[in-house]
RNA sequence: GUCCCUAUCGUCUAGAGGCCUAGGACAUCGCCCUUUCACGGCGGUAACACGAGUUCGAAUCUCGUUGGGGACGCCA
């Protein structure tokens, strides 16, 4: 073991954390949400974010999974240093560790069937004890072993300490220790060689000399055994920091198995990046009372401290009115390439007649998604039919003698905002009408609906020629 | 069932014994602005789970109860 120890003494006290995601999937918001504390640990303190693959589950690993964590990451930003690793290519390391493990006495074969095991544990969940491996082949000295059965290829346990406690002082949940006695031994290795998850973290991160792990909380339950199989291999210990669990909105947990929501989803439903970072990142986590930051903020002020200890119930409207908020901010060529792929992707073509650009100044006010923002400029670009319970309401047979003149003074009137929303008034005031009067039938011939900004601005947005055209459907 | 973690408005949270008559944000409600809808402005409703301690003093510390979450795989 001494190699061991001599590679860990070669990171010193540089902080080095790590996001070590399993490919079974895409990435999951609770686990970009780590790996952003992860992340942004490493940044503020100049250390290194190492990106490792836990790829050792072959059934259900895959490249695409592979490929879906990496697109996340680079959509959120998240850049790592070092990686991505894959445990697959250190197979040899660990054959290796496990074997002078075995050696030296803290860890043995275990010939245990997995149906007896499960005879064993359903017995015991029976009695209403936690079920777990009772140590049957357990090396002690003065215990006689059973003859190894033939025909059975033995798993490799660990021989975990029985009495006595392991804790650790986590970083956002303060002490937590547990008895030994509760732990049992752990297979380390399957019968068919290839090392688990619970080994193959300790070797990695102890190899990567991770100095901070910051994981989900659902792996408190790990750690002890973690830190004894790192105290057998004479290992230092890493600090630990378990972040809690995002819960769907309904309380229940938020995770891959219920179908759960993965970051390039929010792409695909029309999230800006910055919106479901900040959003992800103050779901617990704070800054005082601050609710708006950027990528650079959040580092700056990241600190494990301000971790909240329990678990947090993911909030849509939150996301969307951040989302609004940098919508808003947002540069309009950048929105514009974005609302162009939305709408590309309904086969709608934001032709140049129509500056997209210009459509989205008006309305990124507005909305909450750029898919919403999509849907607005959609109506620039295709046919419309407006509802006929729409144009019953607002083209009155009152109102159409204006509209008629309204149409020819279009015609030759200066296309631009001001000189639109002028001549409107001059025949509101002719025809002794409020502004809706003119302003609705405009807004159901022009654009299908009666919400809109102020009329005058869309109607500049058109071409003159498809505003007559519009017209001249109805009148 | 056993073990581990956890508990402030509906939700995310501020809060490290007196600064708390508990602050902010989302949501919600009302008013204002208004060319409809948004935006924006102003204001309102709304929380320390419960019970015992410790202390001159507890949202903050301790214990218990209850609720919630997690773990208990030859998954990660």
């Amino acid at each position: 073991m001494r190699a061991l120890i001599v590679y860990h003494a070669c990171f010193p006290m540089t902080i080095r954390t790590r996001f070590a995601p399993s490919p079974t999937g895409y990435l999951h918001i609770g686990g970009a949400r780590t790996a952003l504390f992860s992340w942004a640990y490493a940044r503020k303190l100049g250390g290194a974010f190492i990106l490792r693959v836990e790829d050792t589950d072959l059934e259900r690993s895959s490249q695409a999974s592979v490929q879906a964590i990496l697109d996340g990451m680079s959509w959120l930003n998240m850049d790592c240093d070092e990686g991505p690793f894959y445990q697959m290519q250190r197979m040899d390391r660990y054959k290796a560790v496990i074997r002078q493990m075995l050696n030296e006495g803290s860890a043995y074969h275990c010939y245990t069937a997995p149906e007896e095991l499960e005879a064993m544990r359903e017995a015991q969940r029976a009695r209403g004890e936690k079920p777990r491996y009772d140590g049957r082949w357990r090396p002690e000295s003065g215990k006689v072993l059973p003859a190894p059965p033939d025909g059975i290829k033995p798993v490799v346990r660990f021989k975990n300490p029985v009495s006595g406690v392991t804790y650790w002082d986590d970083m956002v949940k303060g002490k937590i220790v547990f008895e030994n006695s509760e732990l049992d031994d752990l297979i380390i290795a399957r019968a068919d060689g290839t090392p688990t998850y619970n080994f193959c973290v300790v070797v990695d991160d102890l190899d990567m000399g991770i100095t901070q792990v910051i994981r989900g909380d659902d792996h408190v339950n790990n750690t002890p055994r973690q830190i004894n199989i790192l105290k057998a291999l004479g290992a230092a210990l890493p600090q630990y920091a378990h972040v809690p669990m995002i819960l769907g909105s309904d309380g229940e947990r938020l995770s891959k198995r219920h179908g759960a929501v993965s970051v390039m989803q929010y792409a695909q439903d029309g999230f800006l990046p910055e919106a479901l970072v900040n959003y992800l990142v103050r779901l617990g986590w704070s800054h005082g009372d601050e609710e708006i930051f950027s990528m650079q903020q959040f580092v700056e002020w990241f600190d494990l401290r301000h971790i909240s200890k329990s678990a947090a119930q993911f909030d849509p409207e939150k996301l969307r009115w951040l989302n609004q908020h940098y919508i808003r901010q947002a540069d309009n060529a950048r929105l514009s390439g974005l609302v162009r792929s939305h709408l590309a992707e309904r086969g709608v073509e934001a032709s140049e007649a129509t500056q997209l650009e210009a459509v989205i100044a008006l309305y990124k006010e507005r909305t909450a998604t750029l898919l919403e923002l999509a849907d607005e400029a959609e109506v620039f670009y295709v046919e419309i039919h407006p509802a006929q319970e729409l144009l019953d309401t607002h083209l009155v047979p009152e109102v159409l003698p204006a509209l008629r003149e309204l149409a020819e003074r279009f015609a030759d009137v200066a296309w631009e905002a001001p000189a639109l929303g002028a001549l409107i008034k001059e025949l509101l005031a002719k025809y002794n009408f409020k502004m809706p009067r003119l302003a609705m039938p405009l807004r159901v011939m022009m654009v299908g609906q009666t919400h809109t900004p102020s009329v005058d601005a869309v109607l500049a947005l058109f071409p003159r020629e498809t505003v007559l055209a519009r017209m001249k459907k109805y009148l």
